[in-house]
RNA sequence: GCCUCGUUCGUCUAUCGGUUAGGACGCCAGGUUUUCAUCCUGGUAGGAGGGGUUCGACUCCCCUACGGGGUACCA
């Protein structure tokens, strides 16, 4: 039975790279008919920030990637899921490692420690506590006996830590993605297993919890390569059979070097979050995907795109195509660099091909944000607008950016064009247009553009200088969805008290006594 | 510094020794449209460099360069 997890740490808002690492985890255990668990390796008190577990779990159902077993999710088989509710179960097995000779005491404080540090550093050398330097250290490989048990019982402060041996072998072991890897454990350091206040580290944490979890298979991000060895050897030790691992590569900048972070979000204003977030402590906010306007399936649907691809063409995808299509010797080896324009494509994409009905729920959050109208209580009205609007956007809150003036009225007009366009000799010509495209028997669309058409054939107005003044008078602005779908959905009582509000407005333009106000309204 | 992983158009990628190196985003041009957008056509641009192996290398090996990651009593 194929076991996975997703195992972040309670440390603030949920990155999308680790979305897309619960993601690839997701994706292999339904394909594979397995289990996919969430678990909170919380060991470390001081980094905790409260709400950041919430959030997890709510990114995660946000985004449709839900665990069936783990903290939030399923019957508890393995409970309990946050590490730092099963602190009991660690110290056994630090124990056992210890009396197989694979651990020991080591009593070093971390001022000595850094100590070290400074001082190989100066040499511009690194310190590392490992089979050499070990020998030179307070610790029970060198320490006499009793000793060790003296320091013990008086509960002097110690730290447990594996033993990495000696010599010149390697530790070797496969990954699903890397192929072979080795390391030398020459090159291998001496990890603390159990620190001083006596709670696990993550190594020695997140391994025990895989075993007793039954986890058969470990995707993580690559920055977790380095210290696998570590974790091969741990299983090695305990003569536990080691899962399979799979290393992910990283998400990177979309500019310049280095992994994808907060800080780029906030710099080059893209989010890097799936959900708003704000951090009970610093009152740092961080921006998702969500409030600017994604839909949850394109963000999967984007994140499962940097570093996967099915192999074929296709790159709109549902989670279930993914979950048949994924493979791990599709996922690349190397960063892809984050690109914001495609993930505003892919979603894209899906607003252009939802249903307008589920379209319109999703949008009407947005509007409600903005507007209390009383038009939003008008299904009909609102689901409209959405129709006229949904090949135009690209995001969700764009529905009500572009369509502002379907729910309130112009306050704004693109002053601009009208005074290139509007000419006051022509003023009694629009003033007759407006009569005459309102006296229709049917207020429709097609009836409005053939009565706008007719009118322009006789005035001697030309197209290019009526429709651009009616589409301004209506909605103050120079783009969107045709004129007379505008109009037909006004009505035509308001199409009316639109265009003689507007007209007499642009005679003013054209000829202002007062100053012309900067108009903002094309974003 | 040391270790480790990587390197195909600007970006995301296809290619698993023989292809005019394909697709997508972006960008540019054109068409459609009263505008914008959608849609359609076309264009732009790539195997980091050097050695091998081979009849033949983007593909396999080595070196170099460059990039990522790691190097905590953090995960």
């Amino acid at each position: 039975m194929t076991r996975v997890r997703f195992a972040p740490s309670p440390t603030g808002a949920l990155h999308i790279g680790g979305v897309r690492t619960a993601l690839y985890n997701y994706l292999f255990a339904k394909q594979q008919g397995g289990d996919f668990l969430l678990r909170v390796e919380d060991t470390d008190q001081t980094r905790f920030v409260p709400g950041a577990e919430e959030y997890i779990i709510a990114a995660l159902k946000w985004c449709g990637v839900l665990p069936n077993e783990g903290l939030g999710f399923g019957d508890g088989t393995h409970a309990p899921y946050r590490q730092s509710d099963r602190m009991a179960i660690y110290k056994k097995y630090a124990d056992e490692l210890i009396a197989k000779g694979w651990a020991y005491y080591a009593f070093d404080t971390p001022d000595e420690l850094t100590a070290k540090r400074s001082e190989k550093e100066a040499k511009k050398e690194m310190f590392a506590y490992n089979a050499v330097t070990r020998t030179a250290m307070r610790n029970s490989l060198t320490l006499p006996a009793d000793e060790v048990a003296q320091l013990l019982a008086e509960n002097a402060p110690h730290v447990v830590r594996f033993k990495i041996p000696e010599g010149d072998g390697d530790v070797r072991f496969s990954d699903l993605i890397r192929g072979s890897v080795s390391y030398a454990f020459a090159q291998l350091d001496d990890k603390v297993l159990l620190k001083g206040d006596g709670l696990p580290t993550y190594h020695l944490a997140h391994l025990v919890d895989d075993y007793l979890m039954q986890i058969t298979h470990v995707i993580r991000g690559e920055e977790w390569l380095n210290s696998a060895p570590l974790h091969v050897l741990i299983y090695r030790a305990m003569d536990w059979k080691e899962p399979i691992f799979a290393h992910l590569p990283l998400i990177m900048r979309p500019d310049g070097n280095g992994k994808l972070s907060k800080r780029d979000g906030d710099r080059l204003g893209i989010p890097v979050f799936p959900l708003h977030f704000e951090h009970p402590v610093t009152g740092e906010t961080a921006t998702g995907y969500d409030e600017t306007g994604f839909l949850p399936e394109a963000v999967i649907n984007f994140m499962a795109l940097f570093g996967w691809a099915p192999g074929d063409d296709r790159e709109i995808m549902s989670l279930d195509d993914m979950v048949a299509a994924f493979s791990f010797e599709k996922i690349n080896k190397a960063g892809a660099k984050f690109d914001y324009a495609k993930a505003k494509w892919i979603n894209q994409q899906y607003i252009l091909k939802m249903p307008l009905d589920e379209l319109t729920t999703r949008v009407l959050p947005f509007l409600q944000k903005n507007t209390n109208s009383p038009k939003l209580n008008d299904l009909k009205y609102t689901t409209e607008v959405v129709r006229l609007l949904q090949e135009r956007c690209v995001l969700l809150t764009e529905f009500w950016t572009q369509g502002t003036y379907f729910f309130e009225g112009v306050k704004t007009y693109d002053e601009a064009t009208v005074a290139k366009k509007w000419k006051t000799e022509n003023s009694a010509k629009f003033d007759e247009l407006i009569d005459f495209v309102t006296d229709i028997d049917s207020f429709t669309a097609a009836n409005f553009e053939a009565r706008v058409k007719s009118f322009i054939a006789s005035s001697g107005l030309k197209m290019g200088d009526v429709m651009p003044m009616l589409r301004i008078a209506l909605t103050g602005r120079m783009s969107g969805p045709s004129v007379a779908d505008v109009a037909a959905l006004f009505g035509r009582v308001e199409t009316q008290k639109r265009l003689s509000a507007a007209f007499k407005r642009f005679n003013k333009v054209v000829e202002p006594e007062k100053p012309i106000e900067i108009n903002d309204l094309d974003k």
